[in-house]
DNA sequence: GACTATCCACGACGTTTGTAGTAGATTTTG
DNA sequence: CAAAATCTACTACAAACGTCGTGGATAGTC
């Protein structure tokens, strides 16, 4: 039903994201994860950060024996489908189709993605007027 | 070839968009827009936007008779491309085809637009490996 | 010609965000 | 234990953004 806001920075999101894809973690493991990729940042940025992600809600932490482990308190999935929404909203007139098309279009997919995008429409085609957003 | 950044606020880009839905205008009439759309803004904030529109490149001006005219100095096609850019980066590991199967998923589709999609489809498999990116 | 509406240049102000340093507490190590 | 490393709380600060108000110039109206 709701469709909370989900105001993360760029440098924010990064964070989350390291969660999300390291688990509960420590300052100290996401700063070494994001060095990994290149990414400079000093160890109290990351740590302001991942404070404000606690502010906001988005991530919970576990007071641990050294150090605090933070948890993303919210999942990838809903961060996708809002943002994805915003960007329909800002820049389609809410409309789904242009996207879909130019994504199609502009993108590189696999001979599998293909065929697993030819059936999800194909299904879509058949089980009109009963969706149920994912 | 270049990626530009398109750095544009949620405000600032309401405005852009009614220049490219209203084609070159004043601030008034992108104001009388804004308004007949229920949004809730004062004539001096949207001269603001447009002002900073303006330093970044993003509008130009006409000197006119009595009020400058705007016109957008970027396409819509390029901002979509930019932010779909970035969404994808940000979320989807710079990956398409999750995103354009959530996308396929949870949108709502005509039958026209589904078959537009399939023929898409269908026209990107035979024609792999040389892509040029609309 | 005086009053009124319009337009824009400037300045302002609070919030969010990216980025980081300092300092004090605690833990690890030589 | 003393020194070094680690951790968090706080503070800071500049740029970006959303949002307007003031005030002077111009133009249209009675």
């Amino acid at each position: 039903m709701s469709e909370r806001e989900y105001d993360i920075g760029t440098a924010e999101l990064e964070v989350l994201s390291a969660l999300w894809e390291l688990g509960p973690s420590t300052v100290r493991a996401v700063l070494n994860h994001l060095h990994e990729r290149g990414r400079r940042v000093a160890y109290t940025t990351v740590l302001t950060y991942m404070t404000r992600l606690e502010a906001k809600g988005f991530v919970r932490t576990d007071k641990r024996e050294q150090a605090y482990v933070y948890r993303a308190a919210v999942t990838q999935s809903k961060v996708r489908r809002s943002r994805l929404r915003q960007l329909l909203d800002q820049l389609y007139d809410g409309a789904s189709a242009p996207l879909a098309l130019q994504l199609i279009r502009q993108g590189r997919f696999t001979r599998e993605e293909i065929d697993e995008l030819r059936q999800l429409i194909d299904r879509l085609d058949v089980k009109r007027g009963g969706s149920q957003p994912d």
